[in-house]
DNA sequence: TTCATGCTTCGACGCTAATCGAAGCATTGC
DNA sequence: GCAATGCTTCGATTAGCGTCGAAGCATGAA
């Protein structure tokens, strides 16, 4: 048999325990220098030298040098998506790093999934844009009705403004904690840009919890319905 | 940081060559004995049975004793979508098994995903439903339109009397080599099942690849337009 | 230039885990 | 009961890889 991509190398890469702790920072979707990343993972630079070097070799991680520093960053959506995709499985098989303290909690309410918002708050909001009728399945996927295009411009962006990229501008994301899926691709980013902006949400600094201000609370309890 | 759950056992043990080859395998859907598995996998039984019983108690699979033998499954759904996961992305990067030879070709145009059709096949056939209107997004997931009842029917099945189970009626998969998705659910594994029992396609042995029978070609033409 | 910072390379150590031969249990068939 | 089949357990070997100390190399600051 032995059919289809090769997945060992693969998973074996994600596999090591101070590298799977590095692309879990990276999941904060924050480009991070290799003295931070060691941090992270617990080794000494020069261990966590040599993980980034087979992490990038494997097309995971992306670096760019400024200045002294190296800064990495996951190589793309493909790969925060995988991730995601194995953070589920193990979510089912209560392989919780932490036994639901109250981080757990906290991270289970809002994160950040690479660049979109994940959580209660990403999957509630989610589905109430759906009950809206925000979104119509086309054969090339997700797509915004006319209804979308104005909530969505009441939120104050432009659909059609949206930095150009790869990526599809709607795109389902399963989440880990709810196993439900909420929503990234571009239109998900500039999404919770624009939360942040407006300051209805707030990183938490070295995690990927996300913080809902009171004002947070306010409006998306009135989107929510 | 260290936030959410804990990836790296869970890749770990995917990680290995030949229990990576073990999982491919059982994405077939079909249940494969110990010696199969160790066949698939290159090793010998004594070390299979390591495996075996590593997967197992990492709940990647389930075993089912029959007389002397000993049948392992996936077990299941999520564990099914976090391979197609890792295979996605593994597709992505060049690292194909074989060099895009003609059982890779075969592979692309129609294969087994678990227990439903991926492939060319797969994602043509679900791209064509939904631009018939079969499906609508709702807040609990992807569900059928009338019209969407009707063209299940069409097909000779009854859509409220498929075999219940804990998985969604519809729900979407991505495809590693279309890189877009098609049919899973309750609903995906009952086309399938209904396709081979109509001789529209068969299960070549000892892989997961389909082959589309003429009949088979002729009469997804005439659905797919 | 000189020093400090950030990161990488080298080399050596230690440990985990994959592997298989041989033996041990079950279950089935005769 | 006896032999054959299918699978597991035990034990020993081996190879690979993660780890860190020490040294090397850049870049930037004084």
């Amino acid at each position: 048999m032995k059919d289809g991509p090769n997945i060992a190398t693969l998973a074996a890469l994600i596999g090591d325990p101070a590298r799977a702790n590095i692309l879990t920072a990276l999941m904060s979707g924050k480009a991070l220098t290799a003295s931070e990343l060691a941090h992270e993972a617990g080794v000494t630079a020069q261990t966590a030298s040599s993980h980034l070097r087979k992490l990038e070799d494997g097309a995971l991680i992306a670096r760019r040098q400024q200045g002294r520093h190296r800064y990495f960053t996951l190589a793309g959506d493909e790969v925060a998506r995988a991730l995601e995709g194995l953070m589920g499985l193990a979510a089912t098989q209560g392989q919780l790093r932490t036994r639901t303290g109250p981080k757990d909690q906290a991270l289970r309410t809002a994160r950040v999934c690479y660049n979109h918002m994940a959580g209660e708050m990403g999957v509630r909001l989610y589905r109430a844009m759906q009950d809206r009728g925000t979104f119509r399945t086309t054969h090339s996927g997700l797509d915004l009705t006319p209804e979308g295009y104005d909530f969505v411009r009441d939120l104050g962006l432009d659909p059609d403004g949206l930095p150009p990229s790869r990526a599809p501008l709607c795109r389902e994301c399963l989440d880990w904690s709810m196993r439900q899926s909420h929503l990234a691709g571009r239109l998900g980013r500039a999404l919770l840009s624009r939360f942040e902006d407006l300051g209805w949400v707030a990183r938490v600094p070295d995690s990927r919890i996300l913080r809902v201000s009171r004002r947070g609370e306010k409006e998306f309890g009135r989107i929510l319905g």
